[in-house]
DNA sequence: TTGCCATACCTCGAACTTTGAGGTAGAAGC
DNA sequence: GCTTCTACCTCAAAGTTCGAGGTATGGCAA
């Protein structure tokens, strides 16, 4: 089958949720997210700049997030951390989204039975 | 935090995911199948008609659902039923599921250590 | 009979997300 | 000097779901 130019199958909002993961262990600078990205899902997911630094705007803007600059070896970088706010942000996110993953599964697992119900 | 009036979070493509799903059990229609797919969930997901219709012509117009008119009860009733190139749509789209749920799973449980992998 | 609700089909503008190319700028390595 | 990586960033296009609105019909209570 063609294969999407965008907005893949599933992935809607785990971008999010993963900067609020990541940044909830340690505060982490936007290039630095991408990459932590990639590495912690084993490579299975990628997320752009375009992606991530529009996210990172909208959540400091909503004060889930906010960021400081610091120059390291004559390069400037904006580091992120996760506020109170968005530590309650990440919680209702990761529970959302068990939510979702076990109605997909007990749907995938054929239960209940639709067939008697609908019958 | 406000609630999103449409694209919910992690909900992106699992309409197609559930119809093929429900379908490769029994043909259904329509309208059975925007219950079938709450039900199948237990309640916890729900998907308009303005959603499913949509992804139903699609489907069938890709040759992944096949479809055939019945009247009962003096309604007209459209009923689908997945084609073989549905069955291999389906198993496509439960694996594409499954490794997107471990990648974010493996991501929630802090592995691998990124910072280490980073510094 | 009439009105309401559920059934059954369907459309589409608006809302919302991600892509990936493109941009500036600077450090490191050759 | 040139290339690559680092570090920031923007945005038009692609792609999905919402929910209101529409037609039509059967069942049922008043």
């Amino acid at each position: 089958m063609t294969r999407k130019r965008t907005n893949p199958d599933f992935l809607n909002g785990v971008p999010e949720l993963l900067i609020l993961q990541l940044l909830s262990r340690q505060p982490m600078y936007g290039y630095e997210l991408v990459q932590g990205i990639r590495l912690a899902t084993g490579e299975a997911l990628e997320f752009g700049e375009g992606c991530v630094y529009p996210i990172l705007h909208r959540l400091e803007a909503d004060g889930v997030l906010a960021s400081r600059r610091e120059t390291v070896g004559g390069r400037q970088r904006v580091v992120y951390r996760v506020t109170p706010k968005g530590s309650k942000r990440l919680i209702e996110a990761v529970g959302a989204w068990r939510s979702v993953v076990g109605a997909i599964q007990t749907a995938l697992q054929g239960g209940p039975d639709v067939g008697s119900i609908l019958a």
